[in-house]
DNA sequence: TAATTCCGTTGCATACTCTGCAATAGAAGT
DNA sequence: ACTTCTATTGCAGAGTATGCAACGGAATTA
């Protein structure tokens, strides 16, 4: 592991929240200043940060660019889009698209809903894979060996009062999902909000991604939202064509 | 300048247009693979390169995620939003919205034309100031002596056969610009695509950003890109309101 | 206006981190 | 089974990054 990387990319992780100074970056990662200087500088010749004003740090254009070169490549993402913002348009709900990365689901694009209430998310932000309908989706694609592995390998935080909160229990949701073809999480990651979501498919009917709609109980309880399930599922199916996806549901291959 | 962080740093920038091979990396920048690894391995303990498969490497999501959070900092990108897909809906054609940086333009956002020829880029993509509408009316901005010390230090490449090659031309061509209150690139940075750019003001007048809608020019001639101007203006105006801008065209203060 | 404080910046010597090499292990292909 | 290719690890030396302390400039206070 490389030290001053190590430290450069924390800095970077710092000035994410908001700009800083160079002292207040020192302090936070515990490094004396002159170090945190020439770390600046060099991240800032690769237009990582940029200074702004004389005393102040953010994060530079680099970032943008980059993110937007990978998520260029991210085929599932291209490919989805015109179905998910189909979906989008249709319930006016939040679609979100998430793929599993790491032990975790990963939010790799995003349509806001219409409606002022909305759920606080961001492409790029991780969340946990016990209390998310993408993330039951996910693992529910997986073979039944590794799909015991990951569920052990889970912390099982109580997020809300209907979290998940054991492996048994996951394992079992796990199953219905994989059944059904469709995940719910009911307000099991974050108090007033609900989501159903569903597996997009590529050409070997491998699991690519998940897409789900994510909707505040003020607006649609819970059989409301069941109700959007066909509406999810088609517009899942239509972006899984787009991948190359043929043949019928189950498979793995 | 730190060595190993600037190795990183290209690694990462190696990675964006491709997923790669240990190996492959190694050749590009010119370091012995082991070091390469070592630098990978935390790279990818903060998310930012992800390992696919057994043996290539690609972008990880954390620069989706610093690049979101970044621009969500970015009050100007945020405010200016809805005068921009307004300006996007109504007129068809592609809208960008750019800042000066670093004797370049960045493209901060990014609306696409509803047509299928478009014009390529992306947000986070840089551009020379000589030759866009957008870099001329952020140049045009700063105060004269300042506006000189900018345009003494381009390089001015002829990208097509209109392109300013030359301080003066680009001085008095400023000068238009300050006075007009927009700018044109009449194929000066691609040949078959023409722009129009005019300014987002903030709250003491200066200016934050330029918008600008890019055409190709078989879908409309130079007359009818200008028609659009009055839209354009309108809609930079709407932004500049937007940002706190209050008061009437000139002045900086 | 002068004094004070707060940051950013630079030079330098030291220690430690990073690097390159060579050997190992493992996978893919023949 | 053998070859070839790639990833991975241990080690010792070199070079680089680090912390310190002093400098300098700007903003703040008296």
């Amino acid at each position: 592991m490389s030290q001053s990387l190590d430290r450069a990319l924390t800095l970077v992780a710092c000035l994410a929240r908001e700009p800083k100074t160079l002292d207040q970056l020192a302090g936070e990662i515990g490094v004396h200043k002159s170090t945190v200087l020439r770390l600046l500088r060099t991240l800032e010749t690769h237009h990582f940060v940029h200074r702004e004003g004389a005393r102040h740090y953010r994060l530079g254009t680099a970032l943008f660019d980059l993110a937007n070169q990978s998520l260029e490549q991210r085929d599932v993402r291209r490919s989805a889009e015109p179905a998910l913002a189909g979906l989008n348009e249709r319930t006016g709900h939040t679609v979100h698209l998430a793929s599993y990365e790491d032990g975790e689901v990963v939010y790799i694009d995003k349509f806001e809903g219409h409606h002022s209430v909305r759920m606080y998310s961001r492409v790029g932000k991780r969340a946990p894979l016990h209390c998310t309908a993408v993330g039951k989706v996910l693992v529910a694609s997986f073979p039944p060996r590794r799909r015991e592995e990951v569920a052990e390998g889970l912390g099982y935080p109580a997020l809300t009062a209907g979290t998940i909160t054991g492996v048994r229990d996951y394992l079992a949701e796990l199953d219905r999902v994989a059944e059904r073809g469709y995940a719910v999480d009911n307000a099991e990651h974050e108090d007033f909000i609900h989501c159903v979501a569903a597996p997009v498919r590529g050409a070997r009917g491998e699991v690519l991604a998940a897409v789900s709609l994510s909707v505040p109980r003020v607006l649609l309880d819970l059989d409301g939202l069941l109700a959007l399930v066909p509406e999810l599922r088609k517009a899942a199916e239509e972006a899984s064509v787009r991948c190359g996806w043929t043949g019928h549901e189950k498979g793995n291959p």
